[in-house]
RNA sequence: GGGAGUGUGCCCGAGUGGCUAAAGGGGACGGGCUGUAAACCCGUUGGCUAUGCCUACCAUGGUUCGAAUCCAUGCGCUCCCA
């Protein structure tokens, strides 16, 4: 193993907290691999970047040589996490929670080593957990205690509800450190409490407690909250390459550095001079955004797939040309009465726009053309002639080459 | 168990009998500009083959020529007391 300060460096690289550093220090002593764990609930199907943040420094523990453990929390998703909530989750089924939990291990090895790697379900001792055990479990926590932290204040005190079983959540995580044995568990700076709840328990069973790192939330596209599905500004895994690209492109500017350090697999060194050359104005941010969206979709893609989603990227964007590789859409394209198609009925139909009201507005507001040109308003009703084996393009991302129904 | 509140469009939030498809903000989308799907500026934001028609302010029923607005009951949520 490494010099445990060399092992610090790398730990200490990014994070937010690191709580108790001198506990750290005394079990990195020890030379023997840690337990590192990091729990994650399968409560969506499609992990994102700021799932990939606790997941990148696991890589950086694995390759260390530590033991990590990736718990799927197939139990507490029953729950749902209230950590950073308003409101209740919506309770989500066992089938759901399966099929998401398959979906989750496949992408989280994207990162991780699987050969390496722990996993395990906390159903496993969870739901041997009688009420009996339940009870004296919980007996361990004070309301007081569990009221103390932020989300659950805030919901008390803007008179939102707090339901019971969300009290129950940061012991049932608590449990999962005991039960296998945590030297280390990680998370988001929003987990800290679930974090502690972990370390308390263990003491109180007399164990040594785990230390808890922290790290910072990653924003999403839009900047300011952070990066989740219900918002809606997320960059997933599985998104495709040039919609990768374009999202990281999409994140303000002042993002682009703790994108850089959380979630691109550059190191801290290049890091460093990117910022200072960033600072002193000796690089163009719009290079820099460039090489970061290359190297993320480089992490889950390839590099030749990273530089085709550039170009297609300059093509649309830069250029204002239509991509390379457009759909090909079939639709009824056979004319009424009068010789024309309802333009705003097809825009609806294949999905170009929610309602054939919303694609008028789209044509009177110059948002849909045809090959590049667009279309003046009230041109809800075209002639088929004009659209038949030609592209139709609304918005700036949306295309689609037309060809009619062969009857 | 008793009492007090509250429920509006994707979200927040005004509106307390007609001028309300419903102010304002956020978000989202579209356009312009550009170094980007940054920033900034402008526009749009219930549905419908559409100068009109239909559906909408928790639900149902009522008062009224006319209700998001008044009344009744129900449902949801919150708070206080026990």
């Amino acid at each position: 193993m490494l010099p445990i300060k060399e092992q610090l460096k790398v730990i200490k690289s990014g994070v937010d907290g690191l709580i108790p550093e001198k506990l750290l220090i005394e079990k990195l002593g020890r030379n023997t691999p840690l337990r590192v764990k990091l729990g994650v609930d399968p409560t969506a199907p499609d992990l994102h970047l700021g799932h990939a943040v606790p997941l990148r420094k696991m890589r950086q523990f694995q390759d260390m040589g530590h033991q990590i453990v990736l718990i799927i929390g197939d139990a507490t998703a029953l729950i749902g996490d209230p950590s950073g909530r308003n409101a209740t989750r919506p309770p989500l089924t066992k089938d759901q929670i399966e099929e998401n939990a398959q979906t989750y291990v496949e992408q989280a090895f994207k990162i991780l080593d699987p050969e390496r790697t722990e996993l395990r379900w906390n159903s496993e001792w969870i739901y041997d957990l009688d009420l009996a055990g339940l009870l004296s479990l919980a007996s361990n926590f004070t309301v007081a205690r569990i009221l103390e932290r932020d989300d659950f204040s805030k919901r008390y005190h803007n008179q939102q509800p707090i339901a019971l079983h969300e009290f129950l959540y940061p012991l049932m995580q608590a449990y999962d450190s005991v039960m296998i044995h945590a030297d280390v568990e990680m998370g988001g700076s929003d987990q800290l409490f679930n974090l502690l709840a972990g370390r308390e328990l263990m003491e109180k069973m007399q164990m040594e407690p785990q230390v808890c790192l922290t790290l910072p939330l990653l924003e999403g596209t839009d900047g300011i909250q952070k990066m989740s599905k219900s918002y809606g500004n997320y960059i997933g895994l599985t998104d495709a390459p040039e919609e990768m690209f374009g999202k990281v492109m999409s994140i303000p500017d002042e993002l682009m550095l703790k994108y850089y350090r959380l979630a691109s697999t550059e190191d801290v060194d290049t890091i460093d001079k990117i910022e200072q050359g960033l600072a002193e104005d000796r690089l163009h941010p719009n290079k820099i955004k460039r090489a970061l969206a290359r190297n993320i979709v480089t992490a889950y893609y390839t590099e030749d797939v990273a530089m085709f989603a550039e170009e297609q990227f300059d093509r649309v964007f830069k250029s204002h040309d239509i991509p390379d590789d457009v759909e090909e859409v079939v639709c009824d394209l056979t004319p009424n009465d009068e010789g024309t198609i309802y333009l705003a009925a097809l825009i609806h139909s294949i999905g170009f726009a929610s309602s054939a009201a919303e694609a008028r507005r789209l044509i009177d507001g110059g948002g849909v053309k045809i090959d590049g040109n667009a279309l003046p308003e009230k041109s809800y009703h075209i002639d088929p002639e004009t659209i038949t084996n030609h592209v139709l393009q609304v918005g700036k991302r949306k295309f689609a080459r037309i060809t009619g129904a062969h009857n």
